[in-house]
Formats: structure tokens, sequence, C-alpha cells
DNA sequence: GCTCTGTGCCAATGCGTATTAGCAATCGTG
DNA sequence: CACGATTGCTAATACGCATTGGCACAGAGC
């Protein structure tokens, strides 16, 4: 180096507030930094600090949409607090397996989202600073959509547009996100005194695939129902999908109602109506709340946030033809 | 610990080939390490091993299914290695500065896909093991698609279905693999003596918004073509949402062909004809490229692999009309 | 002149691991 | 039985940084 030793230039460079650095020297030092092009190394901070400023962040995988748009508002914070993201896919390797592996990396914290609960419950989350995005917990801090007002906004839209034999698609016990939707459409539902049948109360997988399946099964009723509201927007591509190749016509036969608003929505003919979700917001979220806990250091509280969601009217719906509340 | 000294476990765990350790030693080590559910800090490791078991993935958005993939097929062969993925999407902050925040980090190596060759020609790659994904390079090593095969095999089909007015949807100069479709179908055509107009090769952003417009500019043309071959699947998309939108009927009227079977071409109606790409496999291939590199330690010479692709024929490319190849 | 109080810097130490050199004990060999 | 060879382990050190205690020197006050 030039001129002074190296606590001296730590100290200068760490910004530490309580160090006591001649002007000139600072100066000095930051100068001869920027011509060597000396850069901390970040492992060794990390062993020093005992802080890695990483995070990691979990999904069962890239190909949702909803799962890209989170870690895509996530990464963008967490880069520009200088934390790096460690990106971890659920499948051969498992939840805990790659909790250990984040913790081996002295991880900052995790963001957990889209994970079955019952995959979250077998992993050892004790010692770990985390967020949970879309999933309910009183044990970790949360950030979630207002899945339960989702539900309930899709129940009145569509009984607005006159449909009383009114379907459900959504998958079993998955992430309490849709659980929290199904409760919601249901529930009001009810406050309607719109009981549908359960043959109408269709389970699937929260994939396109799934949707198309309980959308074929739905059309083969005796009874069919008039609109469906979908978990997400991946089934409601699908059911789509399924009266596509039914040749069942939307809107004017049946209105299929979607939840996340992804953007591949826009694509189908007719587009999609969906209720649409803060996605990337819940990842923003997300990442600034674990930043917060961790400046705290001690384990915080527990927190949670909600986040409005909103109806985006397109192609799928319409008035229930014959009703009075008809166009 | 109980019984033996640090850099003993030290040869234990680290399965040093050329450690002398008595198996009964070894043994109750591990035994020790088991109970204690000691785990190994890889900062600790990273410092003093100069290698810090982690790769940086850059790209610009992961709301492109094609990055998705990618990425997904990186993480899991990386994170089956040991190796933990840093994800990194450029936008406010750039490829410098990321390639910095990594090279912080004591990175092992970078796969880069996607990025502008300007951009990329900025950034100080020159200390980095780096691996391109879908862009070629003589200075580093690459995992490419056989663009140039589809194209050309784009040309072929269109042709071969009678089409002679084609038209072509591509950006300007992005990555090279467009580059490489675009010249692949050109020399195709040029070899078929179907020159297009100049009007029908149109330049649009690698996005769906960028082949709705492109196609639009197209449908206004006084001679319409009768078929077009996109880039990538979103222009296509795009394109085919144009179509609905002026009510132009695929593939009757028109045959669109898109590039990289990405899962929503299968949503649309009519199904999206393209050209499969192996998007997962090039993310594997390119992260066991580089941990190879990495096991040479030095910087070997650049590899170069290419992977074939493979005509996916679905419902939006069909006989030209009244054309002798008409079924 | 002296002590006293800051100020500005450095020497020393520790973070958790891998690696090297070296020591003690055991073994094989003549 | 003596001697080198081998085996099994440890002491010491280094990796690159942050942090603590303390030292030297300046100016202030008597």
């Amino acid at each position: 180096m030039a001129g002074v030793s190296q606590p001296t230039v730590s100290m200068v460079l760490s910004q530490n507030p309580k160090a006591r650095v001649a002007p000139e020297t600072r100066a000095r030092v930051l100068k001869v930094a920027e011509e060597l092009g000396y850069r901390p190394n970040r492992l060794a901070q990390g062993l020093v600090r005992r802080r890695s400023f990483a995070l990691g962040v979990i999904v069962p995988g890239f190909a949702n949409p909803v799962n890209s748009a989170i870690i895509s508002g996530a990464e963008r914070v967490a880069a520009q607090a200088g934390y790096a993201v460690l990106l971890c896919e659920t499948g051969e390797i498992g939840v805990g397996q790659h909790l250990k592996a984040l913790a081996d990396r002295q991880i900052d914290g995790v963001i957990i989202a889209g994970i079955s609960e019952g995959d979250l419950a077998e992993a050892d989350l004790r010692r770990l600073n985390v967020v949970l995005v879309n999933q309910g917990s009183d044990v970790f801090s949360t950030v979630q959509d207002d899945s339960l007002s989702a539900g309930a906004l899709a129940a009145e839209h569509l009984l607005g547009l006159g449909h009383r034999e009114l379907a459900f698609i959504g998958p079993v016990s998955a992430a309490s996100a849709f659980r929290l939707r199904e409760r919601g459409f249901a529930q009001a539902l009810r406050a309607a005194k719109a009981v549908p049948l359960s043959d109408c109360w269709q389970r699937a997988d929260a994939s396109v695939a799934g949707g198309l399946a309980a959308m074929r099964a739905l059309l083969a009723l005796p009874d069919r129902p008039t609109a469906v509201f979908c978990a997400n927007d991946l089934i409601a591509l699908g059911a789509h999908k399924a009266c596509a190749i039914a040749g069942v016509s939307l809107p004017d036969e049946l209105s299929i109602l979607g939840c996340d608003d992804i953007d591949l929505g826009m694509l189908v003919t007719p587009e999609l109506s969906t209720i649409s979700t803060p996605k990337r917001e819940l990842g923003a979220r997300a990442v600034r709340l674990l930043l917060r806990q961790l400046e705290g250091d001690g384990k915080a509280t527990p927190t949670s946030q909600t986040l409005p969601v909103k109806l985006v009217l397109r192609g799928t719906t319409g008035a229930r033809l014959g009703s009075a509340a008809g166009r």
C-alpha cells in the first residue's frame, strides 16, 4: 500500500463512523485505492463481520411467471442494497438441503415463496432469518397479497354479471394464498346465497395442465357452470385452452376469471380477465423486510404485510346470457 | 471438539486424498461431527482455498421464459455439484457493476445469457472464467443452440408448404443467436431463389410488443406475405396476437413460425408452430463446461458447443392456399 | 517547565478453515 | 538391536479483513 497501515485503510473504506481519520489521510487512501482498483474481499469481510451480505431465495420453479416476478423484485432491491441473492430451485434437491447449503454460506436471511407447507414444516428454519411470501405463518414474517379479498372480489364480480352457477378450480393444500383465495370466494358466495354444487368445486394442480383437466371435467357436467374462478392464472389459462379445444366460446357460454395477472394472460384470445397481484412488489418488500430485520440484528418479532389486489377485466368474463344483468 | 486437533478434522472432512488419517480416527471424527451437527463455514473455506464454489449468472430479465429455463438448468447442475448460483438481473444495475460485485465475492465463474454485445463489450471480463450462452465469441467459451440451422429449417419448412412471399421479424443487433437465425433463414431463401421484399424484413424488439407492432406493419402492406418467421417465440406470439386483433385467420391467411418453443406457445389458439431449442440443456451444459474449466484451473482454451434444434409443427403453419403444395 | 486531554495512527489479534513442516511412535530390515 | 522408513498426528502459519488497545505527538492549561 502507499503510506498508511492496513487498519487505517479498513477504517477509511468501511465508513466506520467512530473511526478518527485525518481528512487528508482519508483522501490519500481513497485515491490510492482507486488507482490500484482495490476492492475488499467480501468473503474475508463476511468471515470477520459474521455477515455475508447475501440472501437466499427458495422457490419451486422459475417456470412459473409469478415466481419469476417475485424473484425479479427481490433481486432488484437486494442488489441495490449490496446484497447478493443465491437462487435455489426445489426439485431433486429439497428445501432442507438447500437451506443447509445456504446456512453453510453464512447467509443473512432467506425468502421463501411458493413452497408447500408440508415441505416447509420438514425444514429446520429455527436459526434463520426468514420471510415467507404469500404464505401465512405465526412464526415468521410474511408478505402476502390480499388473497382473501381477491376471492371475494372474484365472487362479487361474477355474481354482478348475473352468474349463479359458479365453479372454482384450485389446488388442494398448497401455499396458503391459494386457500385464502378459495375461502374468500366461498364466503362471498355463501353471503350471496349462491352455493355451487360440489361437482363445481374442482381440485387441480396449480398449472396449465391441471386447469385444463379440471375444466374438461366441468364441461362434461350435465349442468355446466356459467362462470369459473381459478386460483391462479396458469389454471385459468388451462381452462381457457380446454374451452378452445371444446369449442366453448368465451365469454358467451362461459366466463373465466383468473388470479395473478401474468403477462401471458394478454396473449390468448379472448384475453384473460383476472385479479392483479403485486408480484414484483411482493419480492421487493420481502427483501426490504428482511433487511430491516437484519438491521435490528436481534430476532425481531415477526411482521406481516398484506398488499392490495385489483380486478382487471379483459375478455373472458361477461354477463350471463339471458340474465337481468345482461348488457 | 473431541479427541483430535483441528487440522485432523479438516483432513477428514475435506476428503483430502493425500491425507493420512487412521481409519478409526476418521470414524471417530465423523461421528462427533455428525453429533454436533458440525458444518464447515464456506466463507472461511473460500478465503483460504481461494475458491468460493459459487457461480454468477447474469441475464437481462427473468420474465423471458427462455432465460428462466436456462437459469433453471444451470441452477440444477450447479447445486448438485455443490456450487451456489448468484443471480443478477441487468437493468438499473448494469453488467459491469454486477460483475464487480460478483468478483468481490470471489466468484469462480460467470455464465452470461442474453446480454447485448454492446453491453458485453463494455464489461471487463478479462480476469473471469466466463461461459456465454447463445452468443458467439472468439475469446470465451460458448454454449449455443444451432441457430443457423434453425433459420434454414424455418425457410425449408415454409417453402415446402408452398409459400413464396416470406417475411422475417427479428431484433436488429442483439445477442448473436438472433443474427444466426436470421442469416440461416436468409441464406436458405436465397438458395431457393425466394428473395423477399425489403418491406417484409422487419426489425422489432425481441418481445411480444415488438412482434405485435412488426406484424401490424406487415399486415398493412399492399402485398402481404403469406408466411412469417420470427426470431423468437415472444415475437411470434406478438405477431399471433396482431393477427387475432386484425381478424387474420391462422394458418389459412398467414403462417407464423416461431423459435425457442416456450410453453406459452401451446396456450394460444391455434398453437404456435416453432423451432424447439434446448434451453434448459444450454444452461446445464454452460455450468458443466464452466466447472470443467475450473478443474483445469489454468485458463483453458475457449470451447464451443452447439446443440441441435428441432422443428415442432403445431397450428400456425399450413400450406399456402391454392399452392401446388397444398394438401 | 509540567501534566492533561485529544487526535491520528499502528501493532496485535481473531474470524474458521486448509496447508505445510515437523515431531513422536511404530514398523520393517539387516 | 540399531537404524532408517513409514505412519499418524499436531503446531504453526496464512487467507483478507475488522476491531481493540495503546502509543506518540500536538496543543491547552497551570
